[in-house]
DNA sequence: ATATAGATCTCGTCA
DNA sequence: TGACGAGGTCTATAT
């Protein structure tokens, strides 16, 4: 098994090392995990996950570009694995207790994931439907980086009133209320207005009542706008078994 | 395969599929990843995976305490997965174009990361080390969830004003300060003691200077603390065939 | 390189 | 359960 994984080090390929490892990496910061079965991925673009049989992300992790080497440890004589990153100042020592499976692969994955219903979408349809904000929005600016900073959508009311309107997606929180207050800060600033002129809106579904009160002091307005509609209505089913024999 | 694949999740073992799919979720927000090859993680919490041959992180993920099935796609009569979480009514559907290989696993890893160097160790070493604030710098709180917020050190100075201080490891933005002023305010009303009589001390190993800038508005002190000291100092090697030599 | 902000953020903790 | 804050956050983007 360890022909296989020096094989596939040579070769830039895929590397998945399931094992009863320890792992130590020292880098930002520095960790141990202790003992435990587990699966070692090492990508093609050589980052590196520590994979344990629950949780979602993996437990660690090297970025990209990092060196692998498979050395032997000085005392114990086990296999180790030793992944390094030198602009990052960062390493991972992995000790190879014992190996219970190697495989390797070279896989063909250029495609790319498309998110629909991010905040960026939520921008957009507000400038389409400048109504969910107020009766008389007209927006005419959006996302734009402009010298104002990241301002979601810029416009305007009847009254000659600039509005700011920061987007959150999920619920708005104390950061959006100051983001919202940064942006009409240097909007004042770099229009020379008043912060009187320049109405601050924060679209968000939801908001956490701390947060709300903030804004209150701060003279701005929340508009509760929903997310992008949920399209999954999971209905309830009978256990795993149930699946398993439809299938 | 697929009898391994249907084998695999009645047991609850941790299922690692390697295939060109398709991989649409809906939940939070939807998502499309084309056709590719790349590999399908359940793990025995079943939380799940989609892991490209490059790039960090999992370009799609379930969380854990979904409910898997092995399916037939209606049209193309294609080996579908379905990932569905009840609770949080998310969705995963796995077109399974061509299987490349399957493993499973039962892996018992009840072990947990031990961090060290985190800002929570800061916090001690500076309580332990208030000289770093200032010299009449007496801590007497500590990262205790009182009714005054999540501060992470509070004390005193030797004329009677309360000294806040907000720790973090990494460079110091805004938002740090944003923290720090709500801090002060909240401590201000519970207390019923001015704000000036508070100081607000930001310690963090360097800070952004606009960031400074808001913290000099807000009447705020930048204390440069060092975070825990790195002890990786790669060195410059040869490249990977020579480490495999010498392995 | 630095700065800024989103993220299906995740994860832990506490009321 | 919700709220809040840390995170080795990661990632994309603009300066």
């Amino acid at each position: 098994m360890l022909g296989e994984i020096r094989d596939a080090l040579t070769r830039g390929r895929l590397l998945l090392i399931t094992a009863r490892c320890t792992i130590h990496y020292e880098g930002r910061i520095s960790s141990i995990l202790p003992e435990g079965e587990r699966i070692i991925l090492i990508k093609q673009d050589r980052s590196v996950n520590i994979i344990q049989p629950q949780g979602v992300l993996p437990v660690n992790y090297m970025k990209e570009g990092s060196r692998v080497s498979l050395e032997e440890d000085e005392t114990s004589h086990e296999p180790v694995l030793l992944i390094e990153h030198e602009r990052l100042r960062e390493q991972m020592r992995v000790i190879l207790h014992r190996i219970l499976d190697v495989k390797s692969y070279t896989l063909h994955d250029p495609a790319r994931i498309e998110l629909l219903g991010t905040e960026k979408d939520m921008h957009e349809y507000i400038y389409q439907h400048p109504e969910l904000i107020s009766p008389d929005f007209k927006p005419f600016s959006r996302e734009e980086q402009t010298k104002y900073g990241y301002i979601d959508i810029l416009g305007h009311d009847g009254q000659g009133n600039l509005i700011v309107v920061e987007c959150k997606r999920g619920q708005a929180d104390y950061t959006a209320v100051v983001q919202l207050e940064r942006y009409v800060k240097r909007l004042a600033e770099e229009r020379g207005v008043s912060e009187e002129k320049i109405r601050g809106v924060l679209a968000a579904p939801s908001m956490s009542e701390d947060a709300k009160a903030y804004l209150r002091e701060k003279g701005f307005i929340f508009k509760r706008v929903q997310p992008p509609e949920r399209r999954v209505r999971v209905k309830r089913q009978k256990g795993l078994d149930a699946w398993l024999g439809r299938a």
